[in-house]
DNA sequence: TGGAAAACAAACCAGTTGGTATGTAAAATA
DNA sequence: TATTTTACATACCAACTGGTTTGTTTTCCA
């Protein structure tokens, strides 16, 4: 049986500074985030947040391994394994991006892009773990369009590699202009060229 | 007569400030570009930086409107605007864009991008500026998508002024990829997915 | 049950960084 | 030519920031 503490609850403090620390990075990037407002966020001081974690790039890290990755794998992987139809859940997941991802995404872009396109260059930690995410996000697509293209839905020549990672590229570019934009309209403008795309994969 | 001033130049200085700034911009993004290290590629010290420019911020809003425009411009507006057949000069700007813009373009991404990425939820100064560079960058590709249309050469239903902004949104997500990748491989391979689409608008 | 280890809090520190104050030589101007 | 203005260089500073040290209270375990 699990054991309930009260007073302390280091796997929930670990948890909570993560959270907030995901929070901050997506807002302000990992450059721009200061780990006093890290912890402001949490109720929490500096003596508990080096007690989990050695330094800022190594919580930096477990935001990319332990959060991110966690929230692409909600939107992704679930519904692709489970879809009858992977072609129509990939056009549904995108044509519903702003609910299922939430109102953030509109206003802070993708927190996978973000850090990417900011850290990779800079950081070879950062890019291989942000690397290992986008690995996965387009194994997930690649098997699920596999799939539609055995069951006869989707066109024998497609190259199922290739197009998840277009999928992947051209998803995160509607989400950059729409963020860019602020605004929600393009990124459905946007997203309707890549699902008539979609479209003409159709057997 | 321009008169050539051996001892001083106040517009070349500019130029030179900005042009590190550019490349320090690029390299470590604005939040991550400091100051000294600006000057210090340039042989110039602070008296020079803040008699050009009032602050860290001017100086950023700077390099979008005097420095990343230009580049766009250089690589999208007067092949596109002489192009006998537009959406061919498209298709060609994208295969070879490692050529055009720079072997940077891979390891380091669209400088546009990288931008407005990290600054536009932060800064509205920086997102105004950003966003009148993709503005004109998407006309510049709807206009010349509306003359390939009327020359009969793209479908007649095609939408422009989208397919436009989905161009930008996908190049900008393959770039993106390459990047986190550093690899040019990627480039091409998610770059053919957005030429496998253009192909599609072909009448 | 008592000592050790874990889980924090609080105060502090040194390096960094954007920005400023002041000085000075070259250009423009009157 | 005298004077003002421009175009920088130099030295300096206050605030911030990641990280450390020390101390205290729980929790674990032998």
């Amino acid at each position: 049986m699990e054991e309930r503490h009260r007073t302390r609850n280091p796997d929930a403090t670990r948890r909570r500074i993560l959270e907030s620390a995901y929070q901050e990075v997506y807002r302000h990037g990992y450059q721009g985030t200061r780990l006093d407002d890290v912890l402001k966020a949490t109720g929490l001081t500096k003596g508990a947040l080096y007690h989990h974690f050695p330094n800022k790039q190594a919580l930096g890290y477990a935001v990319v391994e332990d959060v991110i990755r966690g929230i692409i794998s909600d939107i992704w992987r679930k519904p692709l394994e489970q879809a009858e139809d992977p072609l129509a859940s990939i056009i549904h997941t995108i044509r519903h991006m702003d609910r299922l991802a939430g109102d953030q995404i509109t206003t802070l872009g993708c927190p996978l892009n973000n850090l990417a396109q900011e850290m990779s260059p800079l950081d070879e930690g950062f890019r291989r773990r942000i690397d290992a995410v986008y690995q996965d996000w387009r194994a997930w697509l690649a098997r699920a369009l596999e799939r539609g293209r055995a069951q006869g839905r989707i066109r024998a020549d497609v190259d199922c590699e290739q197009v998840a990672t277009f999928i992947v590229a051209a998803l995160t570019g509607c989400i950059g202009i729409a963020k860019n934009a602020q605004s929600k309209e393009p990124l459905n403008h946007c997203g309707a060229g890549l699902i008539s795309y979609l479209e003409s994969l159709r057997a």
